[in-house]
DNA sequence: AAATGATTTAATCAAATGATTAAAATATAT
DNA sequence: ATATATTTTAATCATTTGATTAAATCATTT
């Protein structure tokens, strides 16, 4: 595909992948084209080609780098031993939001894509083993009385993430407008470790 | 189209639409070809022109169909005027729980297809009107005190909602199976409206 | 059994798309 | 300056796909 590494290459596959994950990210794998990239990064199809190989490629690389960048700040808050479950709570949020802030597009588009099959990125990724093993789920469980911890879980995570799943839907029918919603998920980082505390001591 | 409306049409007719609801939500809009409808539905391409003369179009007819079913189940909760705020978040997580549970991967369909541009059958529906001029909103405003409602709203329907968007992922990576799944969600109608009653008192 | 409508078969069209190639042009390193 | 790497242009190929058609077959009604 290339022989030797140099700056202006560099610069070039950042591009393509940055108009790449635009683009995925508004119109889906399949919907698509490798000429709607090529369009977006300012560049051709044969570039593509010659720096990435296949459209499947392309994806995969850029979605990869985007599910390695999340993880990397959520592991630290899940294993950690030395927090209280309350302190993860808060922290996770805090992380995810932040994140999910600046790419607010991406938890919609990666549930779409494995709903459909394409989740051989993701399987990659290996976040059952963070879920299952870690100490903040070791944590939870005490919490949890004798509910499962999943319920929980669920429902910390389900507040975090929904709103960006349901912001297109929001954003259209005028619900909310987009500085609004920013608004409300920053609002949004002390409400939840709120209702989480209320919810886990009003089960005792 | 057609000239005249007899029973083996109806039937046909059906049958389509049946295997393309089935074939539309497992791989998105742009992903299913007519060919796999035909095929799915034990027909042909010819037969789904005849009858519904687009693959828009029968697309559609489909997902306004499901919408108009989800959202007659839901209008008599929300306008309700001689129900509590508390019975009607009973109502609601209820009924959409149940409806969910008839068609887990409606919800990820859905919100996928907005997303990508594909709103015109979900503006149609109008449920922004549903929201805004409700009974319900005016109980909740009430109860929400100086927080914004809609922050209580995000929170009721992701807790609802959430599951269902997350399910490709939790199955996939064997974080719960398929019955356990449905037996969580079946304790969720009594855990969600717990939970709530908790959230908007605890702020008092 | 004749007529009408519904369905199938089979083929074809035009357009879009992923992929590939050759050749020219451009930039960079040494 | 020369060689090498990168990028562009432009074209082409094979496939897939939505759409359409004509003719044959099947089912139902009358």
């Amino acid at each position: 595909m290339k022989k030797k590494a140099r700056d202006p290459e560099a610069a070039s596959v950042a591009k393509i992948k940055k108009a790449a994950h635009k683009v995925f990210l508004q119109k889906g794998f399949a919907s698509t084209t490798i000429r709607d990239i090529a369009e977006a990064a300012g560049t051709n199809v044969a570039l593509l080609n010659y720096h990435f190989g296949s459209k499947k490629n392309l994806f995969e690389e850029v979605m990869l780098e985007k599910i390695r960048e999340l993880l990397g700040r959520l592991t630290p808050i899940f294993t950690n031993e030395t927090t209280t479950l309350e302190q993860k709570v808060n922290g996770l949020v805090d992380s995810y939001i932040d994140f999910l802030l600046n790419d607010p597009d991406l938890v919609t588009f990666i549930l779409n894509e494995i709903r459909k099959g394409n989740f051989d990125f993701i399987v990659k990724a290996r976040l059952d083993e963070l879920v299952h093993q870690s100490f903040f789920m070791k944590q939870l469980k005490e919490a949890s009385g004798d509910v499962n911890p999943i319920q929980f879980l669920f429902s910390i995570v389900a507040m975090i993430i929904f709103p960006f799943v349901a912001r297109p839907v929001i954003i259209q029918t005028k619900l909310v407008d987009q500085d609004a919603f920013q608004q409300m998920m920053l609002e949004r980082k002390k409400l939840i470790p709120l209702w989480i505390n209320q919810i886990l001591n009003g089960k005792k």
